[in-house]
DNA sequence: CCCGAGATAAACAGACCTGTCTAATTCTAG
DNA sequence: CTAGAATTAGACAGGTCTGTTTATCTCGGG
């Protein structure tokens, strides 16, 4: 088996509990029990619990860009219609059933300190959604760039931790108001 | 003594601690032995941890609401002035050193069940916050203030979820100058 | 068919957690 | 000053957590 069966399945079991539970409040037991998976093999892929929540994290990265990337040409190859399709995929986010947030916000509550693993992988997370976005705004021929991806990862992040507080769904929507005036300019 | 004060010292010690090291990752007997009181002092005036986590909670969002207000007057009475100057507020909270994020990004975070007593506390602070920004953007004569409110709190939320995981401070700058935009609309 | 790597179950260690109990002590209001 | 309320230290219960150990089993490639 060149990369384990049993070792995938059970990164891709612990990303989904840990995503909506939280990393703290699920315990390793748990991720074994839902995955059916023993105890040492999980301890034979990885080297204490955090290492599995790096690689948690690690695989919602790439699964959260691929999503990204597929919302976005299923909805318009326009330029400057990618950037708009962005809210409306995270509006989408926002009213699934099981929304509970952004995991690498929450990463980066739970793991304050800079240096941990956790914290470093949301980083890491967020620099490369910057990079993508900012893929986009050039597509759509902005003035600048690089400022306008700022302002739409404002814009979005935003819109996720006001809809994980207060449930507002519509967060995405007026996010995306305010990124077609931006993107007027 | 009509409100104990052993019971504000611990809420406040205790608020502290939970938005520097997160509310699962901080035990009871830190928060006691940081406060110096006794267990049974705890108890006598929380029915549990989680009520200990509420009124924390509900004493940051006193707190962060004041201090708002104090910014704002000790940098401009313009009333334009007065919402761009938010974000300088914002922008020195993410320099300060000990800066680690939303204390209520967090409680939402960790607390994901929407019934949760610190989760509601999240929503109720984000609420406060959204009024507040309302009066501002009334103030400030905008065309539509409730929607220009919503903006700008998507914003504000955005550029400190982004400073708490990325450790760049700067958004609280990029998002001044979305907000320019949005204001001159 | 058979051997070895990988997976398994279950007990275990040791730490930490919330919350309770007791009994002594300190504070405060009248 | 005194009586009652508040606070204290510390042990304790019972649970959960991560991570280890051991011994057994399964299964696929040669």
């Amino acid at each position: 088996m060149r990369r384990s069966r049993k070792r995938n399945h059970l990164v891709r079991k612990a990303s989904k509990l840990f995503e909506a539970r939280g990393f703290h409040a699920t315990g390793i037991d748990m991720v074994l029990s839902e995955a059916g998976i023993a105890k040492m093999t999980l301890y034979n892929h990885f080297a204490s619990k955090d290492d599995l929540i790096a690689a948690a994290l690690r695989h919602k990265s790439l699964k959260v860009l691929n999503w990204l990337e597929d919302e976005l040409t299923a909805r318009t190859s326009d330029p400057k219609g990618r950037v708009l399709a962005l809210f409306d995929a995270y509006q989408d986010w926002f009213e699934q059933d099981d929304f509970s947030g952004c995991m690498f916000q929450k990463a980066a509550g739970e793991f304050p300190a800079k240096d941990h693993p956790a914290h470093k992988e949301a980083a890491n997370h967020k620099r490369r959604l910057y990079e993508r976005l900012t893929h986009l705004t050039e597509g759509a021929g902005a003035t600048d760039p690089a400022q306008l991806a700022e302002q739409l990862l404002l814009l979005l992040e935003g819109a996720t931790a006001i809809a994980t507080s207060t449930g507002a769904t519509i967060a995405g929507r007026r996010a995306k108001r305010a990124a077609e005036i931006l993107l007027a300019v």
